[in-house]
RNA sequence: GUGGACGUAGCUCAAUGGUAGAGCCCCGGCUUGUGAUGCCGGUGGUUGGGGGUUCGAGUCCCCUCGUCCACCCCA
C-alpha cells in the first residue's frame, strides 16, 4: 500500500475506467431522458460564495452548520466547494438575468462536496444529476418532474425502485401545522429518544421520519402535514397525484418524508431502494417556490431533484462489453509499419483499434484476447503484398482473408 | 462528529511470538504465422504508517491513516 502522501483525500475517490463507464451509462440516461423534456443543460462552478448557502439552504442545516468545504482564499473571501447543486442554479439563473426570459427547464451533473464520515455510497466527493425548472408554479409541471425522473430510472433498467410523495405544506399551512405537531411532541416527549427531544426545537418535523423503533410506535398517531394543508396546497397535492395516475407513474404516499433543507415547500418526493443499506434514496427533491425570490429575485415558482450518480451506478447490472472492435497483430518486422497504416486505415473507418505492437504472434494473440477484441487482423509479409488482412473472428476462431475495405464491412455488421 | 469491524503480493486469502506463503493475475519459454486449457520458469512485500513490550512482533500494547458498517444526516 502507498504511504499517506499518495493517497487521495478520505471519501474522495479516483473514477477508474470500469467505474466511469457505469457513470457514463447513468449520464447518457439522464440526457436522453432529459432530452424529451426539452431540458438544456447548464455547467455551473463548483466554487461558490459560502453565504450562497447560509441563505439557501438554512444556517442551521448539518449541511452547512458542519459540512462544508469552506476556507477564506487569498483574496481574503469566504468561498466553499458546493455541497449541492440548486442554490447555485437559483443564483445563476438570478445572475444570467433570465427571470423574465420564460420558463427555464435545467440539467446539470457534476461534483458535490459534504465533509461527512464516509461510507458505501456516501462520499465526501460524489456526483449529482440534477434538474431545476423555473418559472412552473402547477400541479401539471410537479406530475411532469416525477414523470421525468421516473422515466430516466427506468431507461437505466433499476428494478426494486420506489417512489414515495408528499406534501410539506407552504408558509401559510406549515407554520400552523408544526406548532401542532411540537404541541403533541412536547406531550410525549418521555416516550422519544434523545435526539428526538434534541430536535423537537431544531426541526420538530425530522422526528417523524426517526428510525429508532420505539419512537416510531409512540409516534403512530402523530398528526401529519397532509392533513393539515391549506385549500391551495391541498388542491396542489391532489393535482399532482392525478398527473401521476394518469401518467401510470407508480408512487406510494409517505407522510413521513420530510427534508433538511430549508427551502423546500409542497411537492417533496424520493425514489429508494433497499439494497444499498442506510443509503437507500437514489434520487430526491420537491418544490422551492420561495427560494429564488429569497435570494434576491422576483417570486418565482421551481422544482427540481437530484440523482446521486454513484448509487445508481452501484445498481446498475453488470454490462461489461469490450468497446475494442479488432487488435492488429503484425507478423514480422518488416510489416510493422505497413500494418500502422492498416490500422490506421481501420481508424478512418471509425473503428475501435488496439495495435499489438508485433513480436511474437503468441503474445499479440494474447494481448488481444485480453483486450477482448471482436476481431484480430493478421498482417504478416503475405497479407502486404497482396494488400489484404486475415481477419479472425475471435469467438469463432474463423478466419478469411479480406481487403481492408471488406474487413470494414465485416466488422460493423 | 459518535460507536463498532477490519487493513499481509496487483486481487482473494494463509502463516501456535521464531526464516513471510499459496491460488489467481502479470511477464517469459515449451523450435519464433495464431488467443481461453497444459507444462516449465520469472517479477512482485519496509505485513497501511509510526512508536512500544520482547532475545525475537504479521501476531501483544499505544497512536495515526484508510476502508467498511451503524448512528447523525443526506444524493
Amino acid at each position: 500500500m502507498a504511504g499517506k502522501s499518495l493517497q487521495s483525500i478520505r471519501g474522495i475517490h479516483d473514477g477508474l475506467p470500469d467505474e466511469v463507464r457505469r457513470f457514463q451509462r447513468v449520464e447518457q440516461a439522464a440526457r436522453n431522458t432529459f432530452a424529451t423534456y426539452a431540458c438544456s443543460e447548464v455547467r455551473l462552478p463548483v466554487l461558490e460564495p459560502t453565504e450562497l448557502f447560509v441563505r439557501s439552504i438554512g444556517e442551521e442545516t448539518d449541511i452547512v452548520s458542519k459540512e462544508m468545504y469552506s476556507f477564506i482564499d487569498q483574496g481574503n473571501d469566504n468561498i466553499c466547494l458546493r455541497p449541492e447543486g440548486t442554490a447555485g442554479a437559483v443564483r445563476a439563473y438570478l445572475q444570467g438575468g433570465l427571470t423574465r426570459a420564460g420558463a427555464q427547464r435545467w440539467f446539470y451533473a457534476g461534483p458535490m462536496f459534504r465533509r461527512e464520515r464516509p461510507q458505501k455510497g456516501r462520499l465526501r466527493q460524489f456526483q449529482q444529476i440534477g434538474v431545476e425548472w423555473f418559472g412552473v408554479s402547477g400541479p401539471v409541471e410537479d406530475a411532469e418532474v416525477l414523470a421525468m425522473a421516473h422515466a430516466f430510472l427506468t431507461e437505466l433498467a433499476i428494478s426494486d425502485l420506489r417512489l414515495e410523495v408528499n406534501s410539506l405544506g407552504c408558509k401559510a399551512c406549515r407554520p400552523t401545522y408544526r406548532d401542532i405537531l411540537v404541541e403533541y411532541l412536547e406531550a410525549g416527549k418521555e416516550q422519544l429518544c434523545e435526539t428526538c427531544n434534541e430536535r423537537i426545537a431544531k426541526n420538530p418535523m425530522r422526528v417523524l421520519d426517526c428510525k429508532v423503533t420505539s419512537c416510531q410506535s409512540a409516534l403512530s398517531d402523530a398528526p401529519e402535514m397532509v392533513d393539515h394543508l391549506c385549500d391551495l396546497c391541498e388542491s396542489h397535492f391532489d393535482g399532482l397525484k392525478q398527473g401521476l395516475d394518469a401518467l401510470a407513474v407508480p408512487y406510494v404516499m409517505n407522510a413521513r418524508i420530510v427534508r433538511g433543507l430549508d427551502y423546500y415547500n409542497r411537492t417533496a418526493f424520493e425514489f429508494v431502494t433497499d439494497k444499498l443499506g442506510a443509503q437507500g434514496t437514489v434520487l430526491a427533491g420537491g418544490r422551492y417556490d420561495g427560494l429564488v425570490e429569497s435570494l434576491g429575485g422576483p417570486a418565482t415558482p421551481a422544482i427540481g431533484f437530484a440523482a446521486g450518480v454513484e448509487r445508481l451506478a452501484m445498481l446498475l447490472d453488470d454490462n461489461e462489453e469490450g468497446c475494442v472492435d479488432v487488435a492488429v497483430v503484425a507478423l514480422g518486422a518488416e510489416v510493422l509499419n505497413y500494418s500502422l497504416t492498416q490500422a490506421a486505415g481501420l481508424r478512418e473507418a471509425g473503428l475501435s483499434v488496439v495495435h499489438c505492437g508485433g513480436g511474437a504472434a503468441k503474445r499479440q494473440f494474447r494481448m488481444a484476447d485480453r483486450e477482448s477484441a471482436r476481431f484480430v487482423a493478421v498482417i504478416g509479409g503475405d497479407e502486404m503484398e497482396s494488400g489484404k488482412i486475415a481477419l479472425k473472428n475471435m469467438a469463432s476462431g474463423e478466419q478469411n482473408i479480406l481487403s481492408l475495405d471488406e474487413v470494414v464491412q465485416a466488422i460493423s455488421t
